[in-house]
DNA sequence: CGGAATCATTTAACATATTAAATAATTCTG
DNA sequence: CAGAATTATTTAATATGTTAAATGATTCCG
């Protein structure tokens, strides 16, 4: 049987490099009780505040279903608080508690710093070249 | 409140780009009854003929409790076969079944189609280069 | 040879992903 | 303003991911 592929497998490669990426930082979020998705979650609400949930699955890359019941979870476990939308009763806006705030605090030192490591190990110039060319493939797909 | 990070997103990048790639193949997936896990099988095993289970989990990227599922849904759908191996009985095989040999021909072209588009789209060289960017990011964290 | 250590796979329990359909609130249009 | 069209979110059903524990088979070593 000659097998039919002749190039590397790009996905798989992008797939492998995110959880080589990720051992490092899961362990953090494990101790703090935290899953992937929970992170992704409390990364953006760290960065904009209170968001309406579209945004969120937007920006966390998580699916309307799925982030329901992270959600559901996330406020649970006392990490978020969830309400309508005063303005637009339509739409569910997300805050984090300030146990949710804090967990944020102390996690992004220890990413900054595997950050700072990648930087120095891998080089500089090579990070920012990989972010261009990951730039470039998402452009190819779906034009800004 | 000031955002935390000072850094792109590296992770969610990569999800993204995978993302990205795969929006093209998907389609073609689906229409004859693939899930993505279900692929990544059938392409170990289009690779390599028969496989055993832990191979393949290794290679296709998927955890040993999620294979199980996966490999029997593939055999109630008639994609592939599973033997217990006559050498060593605590090992399971895994071969395709003309149906699934058929799905990885026809799938194949149009996959490798897609990466000629890249190539031209993009540019052979930084397609390259954005390969060993990958590599060295894997390296870094479980070196070989 | 026989039991302890090892290795491969599966089961179990829960979390997340995916797709389609349902529900809820708002906006648009006549 | 009423009803249709639109937008936001959730529910439902099935598939997959994750972790720990259980099961099955083999190898190692005395």
């Amino acid at each position: 049987m000659t097998t039919p592929f002749v190039h590397r497998n790009l996905p798989r490669l992008l797939l492998q490099a995110r959880e080589s990426v990720m051992a490092h930082t899961r362990p953090g979020l494990r101790e703090h009780g935290l899953s992937d998705q929970q992170w992704r979650v409390l990364r953006v609400l760290g960065e904009h505040g209170v968001v309406e949930t579209g945004r969120v699955a937007r920006e966390a890359f998580i699916l309307g279903p799925s982030l329901t019941g992270v959600l559901n979870r996330m406020e649970r476990d006392g990490l978020i608080r969830r309400e309508r939308d005063a303005a637009d009763q339509r739409r569910t806006v997300v805050a984090p508690t300030a146990k949710g705030k804090k967990a944020v605090q102390k996690l992004s030192h220890s990413i900054e710093a595997h950050y700072a490591f990648m930087e120095t190990s891998l080089g500089k110039d090579k990070l920012t070249q990989l972010y261009s060319l990951l730039d470039a493939v998402i452009e190819l797909e779906q034009p800004a």
